[in-house]
DNA sequence: AGCATCTGTTCACATTATCCGAACAATCAT
DNA sequence: ATGATTGTTCGGATAATGTGAACAGATGCT
């Protein structure tokens, strides 16, 4: 009979594309996953692999095979945790979630207490990772919930297998050192900003791409970005400390803000909408974390407006 | 993560009540079944079996846990015979076909014949045996396909998880010794066979049932069965050798009938249907192992008309 | 071209998992 | 009562599965 853990091996490295990779992300060593592998084309009595350069891929009853293998391991994450909530009597299992910085801070921590009293039984797991890792991550079962971001105007790929539904929408902010000429008015032009050193995040992200095009469009500038960290807070230090400015969303003030100048955009509303993904299939024990996301969401756009 | 092998014991425990059957079904001693149980609970947290007397009965977990083992090992089964048919690049993998003494020589034995020459990549096993123990068997993934009989005027449960299809029908026929005083017309009333010794199936199966009541509403009598045995072969000596009568699906004359007088019963057409039975989901071996059965079974009715 | 580095594979060996057989306790039937 | 059957527990033999080191082919950089 075909093993599972063997099958596992097969789609993990459909999906990574190497040996290593696959090793690497299931915690054994290459050698290990090369012997298995062998011991299923064995048992399939076919090549399931043929190399390719120093790479390898799936011949057709590789393709075959691995299409029933992501099925039945699929079936085999929903038994699991049908079982887990029967032997509880609730939602229970694990759920990994993949969250940036930001919906770290403020959505996922307040849903995993939030979900400690009311679900006892589902234990969290939280990983900081951004989107551009997280999806595909999410599709190969690594993780359950992934929280991502996208700016306006940069719309990211849609996927038919996975589910996304939007948690919130929250606007950008011109962060200022309080002593700096504009931080009087309520709104602040772009356009009054031009000489300023700023902090950004690191270029070819969504954060860095949103800032070139929203100093280009609506100030005419070219932003000298001097400060580049994909943390948040590094760079409300840096405007704190080292004078800079930054385009930070709202939620990121609440860790940190205090004492800044937070002042809108005047020539157009900026912003960035928060979404999690999941796959189709979704386990009790999921359906209550995307729920218990969906009200923390709810409570800061409450706060927000 | 959970382990095919130990929810196969699971469900064999399910179909069959004991450790001890499952053991016995699956080739272990009832030790290593009990053991692997023991690991599957605690694999899973909960309690999935509770001793009633000495028999065991699933827990609720255990219920919710088996509805997962059955489907997921479908879909095993399905993967095999996806992957044996790429690997070969037609239909291929085993099919157990369960077949009784008639069927296996009239019907399944040209149908393995022709399948060797159409799909030698398909692996046929033949295994004797009734209906009354095939069809659960079928269920418990013992056999991939079963042939069954129904006497007229017995039918035998349906099952909404199997799929049932019609071979063919057969006209019963009195067969007596070429010297018998009613040999001479080509049709019999079953009314002058009164005094006959007649030979017989066991008591309880379908074919008894159907020799007594025709007997008793056509012939007006009690038949004197003094020859008991579920071989037809058995009993067409008997005839012969004996002196008996008998009262035989035709398919059966074809085999040892030479020599012997057959005639049809005057007062009613009697007959039995034959048919076949396999699980709803079919691999591509058993969906060819049925249409050869067909085949052969749309010949011998042709010939029979 | 040449070398470093990546790939996947093979080998020897240690560890773990799994199964059997025997002995035991509990239940049911005669 | 007693014999038979069922499920479980305990050593011990066996097989499966992992690691780490050594190897061969392919790629890319200088």
């Amino acid at each position: 009979m075909l093993d599972l853990h063997r099958l596992r091996l097969l789609r993990e490295v459909h999906g990574r594309g190497t040996v290593h990779a696959a090793a690497r992300a299931l915690g054994y060593s290459p050698s290990a996953v090369s012997q298995q592998l062998a011991v299923l084309e064995r048992e399939a009595g076919t090549a399931l692999l043929e190399r390719t350069g120093r790479n390898v891929r799936l011949t057709d009853a590789g393709q075959v095979l691995v299409r029933h293998a992501i099925a039945l391991l699929e079936g085999v994450e929903a038994a699991e945790a049908d079982l887990a909530t029967a032997a509880a009597g609730r939602a229970a299992g694990a759920v990994r979630v993949s969250a940036f910085q930001t919906a770290a801070l403020s959505i996922v921590a307040p849903a995993v207490r939030a979900l400690a009293a009311s679900d006892p039984d589902i234990r969290v797991e939280v990983v900081e990772a951004e989107v551009e890792q997280a999806v595909p991550a999410l599709r190969l079962h690594q993780y359950d919930v992934a929280i991502g971001d996208e700016y306006d105007d940069l719309p990211r790929p849609v996927h038919a297998d996975l589910r996304r539904e939007r948690l919130l929408r929250e606007g950008l902010r011109v962060v200022l050192p309080p002593d700096h000429p504009e931080a009087g008015a309520a709104e602040v032009p772009l356009s009054r900003l031009a000489g300023l050193a700023w902090a950004g995040c690191q270029p070819g992200t969504g954060h860095r791409s949103m800032q070139l095009r929203a100093c280009r469009q609506y100030g005419g500038f070219e932003p000298d970005v001097r400060y580049s960290s994909d943390d948040f807070l590094i760079q409300l230090a840096m405007v704190r400390t080292a004078g800079a400015g930054a385009l930070l969303p709202e939620l990121v003030l609440a860790h940190g803000g205090a004492g800044l100048a937070v002042r809108r955009p005047a020539e157009a509303p900026l912003g960035r909408e928060v979404y999690l993904v999941t796959r189709q299939v979704r386990t009790p024990a999921v359906e209550a974390v995307a729920a218990a996301l969906h009200a923390v969401a709810a409570g800061l756009s409450k706060v927000e407006s």
